[in-house]
DNA sequence: GTCTGAACTTAGCAATATGTGG
DNA sequence: CCACATATTGCTAAGTTCAGAC
């Protein structure tokens, strides 16, 4: 991790030096005592020319692996559940390491210890085959519990939470659960409610500070009676989920924006805005508005019904098939953008747009150059008249038909790559939008669904692609 | 009511695989 | 066919929800 911003922080640096002080002898110890003066440079040089010995192997040498990984997959990767062999997600233990918690994380640095098979609990039902634990070692414990999905389950030392290996998405267990949470949504639409929040509560000093809408603070808002031409205007500032910075403004009614004074007064900035009220409180409330409606419906509810508006007011029959992909990924964007879906710029994306545009200034000269080849090629066929001049003439007017589409799909990318700079698109697609408007809106306008979903992506949601055909409606 | 823990979903980053143009 | 760019997959942290103890 040496290269990494994270051994920069202090507090990193303080709790991986205090976990490894833990782990070393009484000598180690005494010789041991300032992490400045310890020079890892040849573990680490180690790994780099481990890793640079694996990008530098041959073809077959490449290919063993590969063999190797699918034998793995093959032999831990599949489970049977109610007698269909379904794939497993995560079969992998996670490796020990060093916490690397997001955002200013009080534990970053930590050590994350092996998990040992006697850490291990393994869920599986009575009468099948359990897993032998490796030679010379025991299970944690093995139990049969049907009312829960996971197959195994550790406790990691850090947080001191549970973590699990469940099944893939595309298992009919999680599909159904993801079916199931778009029609909980798609009931919503009988309410004409715009609310938008979710909520949480944490214990401080055990994680980064990040807020949600109930624990939202007095200093995360400042309200503005008139601003920019708009009344009742509301700013938020603050660190949501991975401490991703939220940052808006919001015109709310007059009522809303009364009672957020109300909020705020004699308080302090870090008193809680919302302090009558906690996410229990909300829940109950919600749940008697709708049977099944919870905070985080809204999110899948707002994502799903902006897809679906956006598709129709952007896609255009006359389009071509990139054009329309284009359309769908703005219908994309603005969803992502909605949910605050955020990316850090990839490293290379300066450059890579300057590539990009170095190709477009090429593909522009050479279209000048097909034009005016076809331009003699016509002054030619007029003078001569033959058919093989005709002929000559019909070329070049394909190849300029043909370099002016390379050209527009060349500049569409390249609008379509600046505008998702900072957007993560991935996040919003997989979690929020209902796949069967995507299925539905392949269908209407002739576009392979493949254009739209990877395999992963179609294995997760091939419930939707088999039910939904094009006038499906959220 | 309030708190806690278990179970499950959602999240962004990094490594790896694949595709493409020179 | 190679180098580079882009797409996909893997990883695991960080949320939400709900039930049950107190």
């Amino acid at each position: 991790m040496l290269d990494h911003e994270y051994t920069t922080k202090d507090i990193f640096r303080k709790n991986f030096f205090k976990d490894w002080r833990k782990e070393m002898t009484a000598e180690e110890k005494a010789t041991i005592t300032d992490l400045k003066k310890c020079n890892f440079t040849e573990m680490s040089e180690y790994f780099k020319a481990q890793s640079e010995a694996r990008k530098a192997m041959s073809k077959e040498e490449k290919q063993k692996i590969k063999e190797e990984n699918e034998r793995l997959l093959q032999k831990y990767g599949y489970c049977i559940m109610d007698n269909h062999k379904e794939r497993i997600a995560n079969f992998r233990i996670e490796p020990p390491g060093l916490f690397r918690g997001r955002g200013d994380h009080p534990k970053m640095g930590m050590l994350k210890r092996r998990i040992r098979p006697e850490d291990i609990i393994i869920n599986c039902s009575k009468d099948s085959k359990c897993p032998e634990p490796p030679p010379g070692t025991k299970w944690k414990e093995v139990r049969h519990d049907n009312k829960v999905t996971w197959l195994v389950s550790w406790t990691e030392n850090i947080q001191g939470s549970i973590k699990y290996i469940m099944l893939n998405p595309s298992s009919r267990i999680k599909g159904e659960k993801d079916w199931q949470k778009y029609e909980t949504a798609r009931r919503l639409k009988k309410f004409s409610i715009k609310f938008n929040a979710f909520c949480s509560s944490k214990e401080e000093g055990e994680t980064a500070d990040t807020v949600g809408c109930c624990s939202l603070r007095v200093e995360h808002i400042n309200l503005y009676p008139e601003n920019e031409g708009q009344e009742y205007v509301v700013e938020f500032d603050f660190l949501g989920k991975d401490s991703i910075r939220y940052y808006n403004k919001v015109p709310v009614e007059k009522r809303v924006f009364k009672n957020l004074q109300l909020f705020m007064e004699n308080k302090e900035p870090d008193d809680d805005l919302f302090d009558r009220l906690n996410t229990s409180i909300l829940n109950k409330h919600l749940q008697e508005l709708m049977d099944g409606l919870t905070a985080k419906v809204f999110r899948t509810y707002n994502a799903s019904i902006t897809l679906q508006q956006q598709l129709k007011e952007l896609t255009t029959a006359d389009e071509n098939i990139p054009a329309k992909i284009l359309s769908y990924n703005r219908a994309n964007r603005a969803v992502a953008i909605l949910c605050n879906h955020q990316r850090a710029p990839p490293k290379t994306f300066e450059k890579s747009m300057q590539n990009l545009q170095a190709k477009i200034d090429a593909k522009k000269d050479q279209l000048s150059d097909a034009k005016r080849e076809l331009k003699s090629a016509k002054a030619d066929a007029k003078v001569r008249k033959d058919e093989k001049t005709k002929k000559a003439v019909e070329n070049k007017r394909k190849a300029v038909q043909r370099i002016e589409e390379q050209l527009m799909k060349l500049e569409v990318q390249a609008t379509d790559r600046e505008e998702n700079k900072q957007i993560a698109l991935g996040t919003s697609k997989l979690n929020y939008l209902d796949p069967r408007i995507s299925v539905a809106w392949c269908k209407k306008w002739g576009i392979p669904v493949e254009k739209i979903y990877n395999k992963t992506q179609r294995e997760k949601f091939a419930w939707a692609i088999d039910m939904a055909d094009e006038d499906y409606e959220f």
